[in-house]
DNA sequence: CGACTTTGACCCGCGC
DNA sequence: GCGCGGGTCAAAGTCG
């Protein structure tokens, strides 16, 4: 930071030497500027001591500390001038920030008056764990359970970072639970919050019956989060280790499909395919199947996050049967709907038909297109550029039962090319750059604003549909609170998810499900609006 | 020399 | 049972 560094010039300069404490409180920045004064009659005192030397020896000295003192003042004018700004701009920070729980609390009021809808959601739990079938969980629990005595202390570390992002829908939330300072998690309850994760043993249990729950009602679930993305190297890099165990040429498209699996840690269970779309080979498709059985990489949650977040999208989406009604506008920030198609479909295997096609899937998978311009002829038949167009979704999203299994999540209408992450830009680097999370939270964020702006030009009934969808919808409410309290949610480099925040978070098992959007500025989710 | 990639062989599920 | 296609294995090769 440039405060940073015209602090560290002047110190060097051994003249000032003072702290300067930045608050981010609403009372904005605390400067103490006083001991500059402090420092610089010291100095003077200094000097008059060497006066006894020599005049000459005095005139130099005095010269270059006058010099020192003129720079060190006027590097602090520079500070505080940016202070001012930084405050300002805090402050309209905060007040968008207010603006938007008071929005959030209206909507979760809305919420909490439904009677139906808190029976439903307290029967329903929207999991971000990718990828588990039933043996896969049993298996993973009980290896889970054994080693949590072995790590108990090594626990709450991944606690921190590794958090399973499961939460109770809505309800539950008492409105208590949904007030403002809980749902979004205020500024100050963030850090109480921190300190009110569950007990492991507490946690281990609830999410096992949980989990359990909900592989028996999807035995066969094993979600597959497909990713396009713009990119000209052979792989994009999500952060995480890769290692490419095989290659195959899939019938269909010529070009080859390449395997790869997770080498951050030795038995993770993560693979991912990779291949270029065969109508544009600038578009690499990647999909990600299993859940990673370690902490990730700091850069690697963003995608982990939205891999994650889609699952729980798809897992929620498909399980719901048709509860409900949903809306068409809910889909203008994420272009969500289902299809009915029943294999995991490659693009390039659609020519000129919907996504509902070829043979069936064990697996559902969920696509996020990331590509700026979903052209038609990746995406034969269906026109996701429009809100008015989101209207599909609320067709698609109710063929859900018709064994839909392929899901779009299309951010394509935000022109995000250019936002994406370079890192997913950039297969190859091995560098794991600290921008990476910014980049991309920063390219969620301008997606979600872009919606919003978008939304704000539709009619009040429209967005009345809109908020009447997420307060109807359980599991997409539970799916958008994944998104809304990752972002909003965990701030300040803190990687717990407050399980005040929103949803009844709650933190769980190491897992990769990384939610941790650190160090976001409230600002930049300042338009976001429900 | 270790880590990673390449590539042919093999396995398995599915449809006929 | 057979063939096909997708996915994985593992030996050989490559690279830093």
């Amino acid at each position: 930071m440039h405060m940073e560094a015209v602090f560290r010039k002047s110190i060097h300069g051994g003249v000032v030497k003072q702290d300067i404490k930045i608050k981010a409180g609403e009372e904005g920045f605390v400067e103490d500027i006083n001991d500059l004064k402090v420092g610089k009659e010291r100095k003077s005192v200094h000097n008059e001591e060497d006066n006894s030397n020599s005049s000459q020896q005095k005139d130099l000295t005095g010269d270059k500390e006058d010099d020192q003192l003129e720079s060190a003042k006027a590097d602090m004018e520079e500070v505080m001038e940016e202070n001012q700004r930084l405050k300002k701009h805090l402050d309209r920070i905060m007040k968008d920030y207010r603006n938007l729980q008071m929005q959030f609390h209206e909507v979760a009021q809305r919420d909490a008056e439904k009677p139906n809808n808190v029976k439903h959601d307290e029967a329903e739990f929207v999991s971000l764990s990718l990828g588990r079938t039933s043996s896969d969980t049993k298996k993973e629990l009980s290896k889970l359970i054994l080693s949590k005595k072995e790590n108990d202390e090594k626990e709450e570390d991944n606690l921190t970072l590794a958090l399973d992002c499961k939460f109770q829908s809505s309800t539950k939330s008492s409105p208590s639970n949904l007030s403002p300072e809980n749902s979004l998690g205020e500024v100050k309850d963030d850090e109480k919050g921190a300190d009110q994760t569950w007990p492991p043993h507490k946690v281990l249990k609830t999410m096992r019956n949980e989990e359990e729950d909900m592989v028996q009602q999807n035995p066969t679930k094993r979600a597959k989060v497909s990713v396009r993305v713009r990119c000209d190297t052979p792989t994009m890099n999500d952060g995480c280790q890769w290692r490419k165990y095989g290659q195959k040429i899939a019938k269909g498209n010529p070009c080859p499909r390449a395997y790869y699996r997770c080498t951050v840690a030795p038995n993770c269970p993560v693979r991912k395919q990779v291949q270029r779309c065969i109508q544009d080979m600038s578009i690499l498709i990647t999909t990600y199947e299993g859940t990673h059985n370690h902490p990730l990489p700091h850069s690697a949650t963003s995608m982990a996050f939205t891999t994650s977040a889609a699952a729980s999208m798809l897992l929620s989406g498909s399980s719901s049967s048709g509860s409900g009604p949903t809306t068409s506008a809910t889909t203008t920030a994420l272009n969500y709907y289902l299809s009915d198609n029943s294999k995991p479909n490659p693009f390039y295997n659609l020519p000129n038909s919907s996504i509902s096609s070829s043979s069936h899937s064990q697996y559902p998978t969920i696509t996020l297109d990331l590509t700026s311009n979903s052209s038609p002829s990746s995406f034969p038949g269906q026109h996701h550029r429009t809100i008015a167009n989101s209207n599909n979704y609320h067709s698609r999203y109710n063929n859900n039962n018709n064994n839909s299994s392929t899901n779009i999540l299309n951010f394509s209408s935000f022109e995000s090319n250019h936002l994406l992450p370079m890192s997913w830009n950039n297969g190859n680097n091995q560098t794991y750059h600290k921008n990476q999370d910014i980049h991309y939270q920063s390219y969620l964020q301008n997606n979600i604003k872009s919606a919003t702006s978008a939304q704000t030009l539709l009619p009040q009934d429209t967005i009345a549909a809109a908020t009447k969808a997420i307060t109807s919808d359980p599991k997409f409410q539970s799916a958008l609170a994944v998104a809304l309290t990752s972002i909003i949610g965990s701030r300040g480099g803190n990687h717990h998810i407050d399980e005040k925040s929103g949803q009844n978070l709650k933190v769980t098992e190491p897992f990769p499900v990384l939610c941790s959007f650190p160090s976001i500025s409230p600002g930049d989710h300042k338009d976001y609006t429900l």
